[in-house]
DNA sequence: ATTCTCACA
DNA sequence: TGTGAGAA
């Protein structure tokens, strides 16, 4: 499963999984702290995220404007650790139908969210992270 | 310019 | 959780 790398593959700062998940960076960090991500740290301490991360970072926040607590988060994602998420979710939540993102609804997503943060003169550095996921499909 | 850690309002 | 300080 060369895709299951893929996803995994961390590449993009703290400040661009902001952007993508409308996260604060204290936000982001604490949930790291609490377990519900593990961001690899490559360069001098610095936090990557993979593609997994910001899927589940989108999820915590969904979890969070329902009110659920980091321990109720956590228990949803303790069900299957890396691999389940989806199925503890669907099982444990209400949201059903609500958190079922395919492979095309997640680069849309990713799309979207560029689009509206981009500020003229500095969105190369993201399309050019981006490109490593999507090399020849259309971006 | 960005991000990191830590501590305090 | 937000914010600011001080360093990488």
């Amino acid at each position: 499963m060369s895709d299951d790398i893929r996803r995994n593959m961390a590449l993009f700062p703290i400040g661009i999984v902001m952007k993508l998940t409308d996260l604060t960076a204290r936000q982001i960090r604490y949930y790291e702290q609490h377990g519900l991500i593990e961001p690899t740290r490559t360069s001098g301490n610095q936090r990557l995220y993979s593609f997994n991360d910001v899927e589940r970072l989108l999820e915590v926040k969904a979890l969070i404007e329902k009110g659920v607590n980091i321990a109720g988060i956590r228990q949803v994602l303790a069900n299957g650790g890396e691999g389940n998420t989806e199925a503890a979710v669907l099982s444990t939540t209400t949201e059903r139908k609500s958190r079922e993102m395919t492979d095309t609804q997640l680069h849309q997503m990713l799309k979207q969210q560029l689009r509206a943060g981009r500020r003229p003169g500095q969105v190369s550095l993201i399309q050019g992270e981006l490109s490593r996921f999507f090399p020849k499909r259309g971006l």
